[in-house]
DNA sequence: CGCTTCGATCGCAGCGCTACGAAATCTGCT
DNA sequence: AGCAGATTTCGTAGCGCTGCGATCGAAGCG
């Protein structure tokens, strides 16, 4: 029997399509599109009509049908080990920031440091046809890698330079956050160090600025740090305990770096419950620079990253390519540094 | 002249199609779908087919098409105030844990507490089709009520109880926060009260634990506490000058609350500054339980919001709403309460 | 051995929008 | 007035997938 014949309700997805929009301001669907895409180009008296239309009716545009046509979707990918995490968050919120009034989404996914669940999470976002993929680090399983070289979205790896990026890199040099913190130790007269670190086996870029520390002392022909980690998340209470743990060795350990403020925090606190004098009996340098660190006692010396900077630079560079930018050519890398703050804890 | 006659090369989303799919696996088109989508319902020979050739192909399907012809995309639009901020953060990534088996994946945005902000990203949201719609607390402009009302996804307002929500509210009573802060200062024996807040005018519901730790004074016949507040965001900056403010009026304060537990952190900071003894010569209670504060000297008393609990089961009602649980009737309220944790600052 | 029953597979008709190029309309100029 | 050129508007043909009902085939049964 011809199918045509038998009665058939389609399933719709809002009320309001753009076709009636054209029908209820007497233009075409076309027009109707070419005016909420580039006002510039319809005149404006029948701009004013489609406006107050959409107002009327209360159109909201199907940006799933406008991207299935336009063969790319508004949304961008963002893919972090965690947003439970003053780094990342910053630079989403500041990714945001940027990618908004270019009306373009943020799509969020967490592996906490999981690369099979990296490689799903970079499956799904694929599949919204994202106009950028940002994920955080150079290194990816071999799966992710394929589904990221076979597909055509701008890919932005971000919070770590190095390596060969998949197509651009924005971050910055860990190792050389480490060199810097034990030279900022090494300056203020300290000679025994030791490196405190959360993650360490999953967080690369924890475990750099750890090999940068040891890498600076050796050098600097001082004796090898101290490096102890933890397979938890930085804390405070982490931070004291592996403080406690450094302090417990033979060696007077007089200069510690922590591979966050949260731990350098904690340092403090373990310091001020066994009256050690901060910086006097040990010198205490933190990275993050996050919204204590600058109002503890005493004020925390730290290393700031710039993950504003990265969100804002990522979220240029994405619109740029929107907007019709080739790819660099060779792979390309933006160092966006970092900045030693001394402050009273060394 | 007609345009069949003439050439059209038209733009592709993606290299592999479901159709490549499945002629390659000599199957329908229809049947790779299903395969997709409910395994079950295809044989395990020809399913096996499929995944082969699905595998080996690289073919990632369209979620972009799959949502304009299913009429509802796997989306869910999450807008927070800010993601900088632990609560929130917290919640997103306990909702994105409960989603992420589903295939559900979160669209963000924050509105900086901005009305019109939340309107626009509400408009953009709804563009996706999104399966639901999570938004912070239960006030929003007349705009995005409408937006909101109109559509015809779930909406789930989170940490925040009372009034009516438009679909589901889930979260915890704030003025009964507040009334338990000063309800347990005032059984420490403290008499003389400050709130420190942050951002009070925008956010309503710091204001509302305000309200609730001023009411509960009266309630108890104590002198109404010092309300101070800031327009800058909780820092420990901030509690550290609040604290001074507080301490600067003729009053002697012996009991604060802080509408964050990093403004508690710096009075904690202050008072250590200004020799003042904790819980002695003060007592602090904060909220939120953010990571320091067990391990900060003292460990702070404070008020623990159940920020996973809340993405957790907004992840569980929005995968219910999706296998077709129908809306409350009337719109429903769940109060996931919060917890005191007493400890040595109070 | 024909007929029902049920599970597996298929074919069709869009979902709502945009890109493309053509058509229509408007300008300014001779 | 007539025409080239610029500007504005329109018509068509999908983008890749899913829901629906139809169809096919194997098993079950009297």
């Amino acid at each position: 029997m011809d199918q045509r014949l038998t009665t058939r309700r389609r399933r719709r997805m809002q009320r309001v399509t753009m076709a009636e929009v054209a029908r209820a301001a007497e233009v075409s669907p076309s027009t109707v599109s070419l005016y909420l895409r580039k006002p510039g180009q319809v005149s404006p008296a029948v701009g004013a009509r489609i406006a107050r239309v959409v107002d009327a009716l209360g159109y909201v545009p199907s940006l799933v049908a406008g991207g299935l046509a336009a063969a790319g979707s508004r949304a961008v990918s963002v893919i972090v080990p965690t947003i439970q995490n003053d780094f990342f968050a910053n630079t989403i919120s500041a990714l945001q920031q940027s990618l908004e009034p270019a009306g373009l989404q943020l799509l969020l996914g967490n592996t906490d440091y999981d690369p099979a669940r990296e490689e799903r999470l970079v499956r799904t976002a694929l599949s919204w046809a994202p106009a950028a993929v940002v994920l955080v680090g150079l290194e990816h399983g071999r799966g992710t890698m394929r589904l990221l070289l076979e597909s055509s979205a701008p890919v932005f790896e971000i919070w770590e330079c190095g390596g060969g990026p998949i197509d651009t890199a924005v971050g910055f040099h860990h190792r050389e956050v480490g060199a810097t913190a034990l030279r900022h130790l090494a300056e203020r007269g300290r000679r025994h160090f030791a490196f405190l670190g959360a993650r360490m086996e999953e967080d690369r870029r924890a475990r750099q600025r750890a090999e940068g520390f040891a890498a600076a002392a050796a050098a600097a022909g001082l004796a090898a740090p101290l490096i102890l980690g933890a397979p938890e998340r930085a804390s405070t209470e982490l931070g004291g305990r592996l403080l406690a743990e450094a302090l417990s060795g033979r060696t007077r350990i007089d200069g510690i770096a922590c591979s966050n403020d949260l731990m350098a925090l904690g340092a403090l606190f373990e310091c001020q419950r066994r009256g050690i004098e901060v910086p006097g009996g040990l010198a205490v340098v933190g990275f993050g620079d996050l919204g204590f660190s600058a109002s503890c006692v005493p004020p925390l010396t730290t290393i700031r990253p710039p993950g504003e900077a990265i969100g804002r630079e990522v979220g240029r560079l994405i619109q740029e390519r929107l907007a019709g930018a080739e790819p660099p050519a060779r792979a390309g890398m933006i160092d966006l540094g970092f900045e030693l703050v001394p402050r009273r804890s060394s």
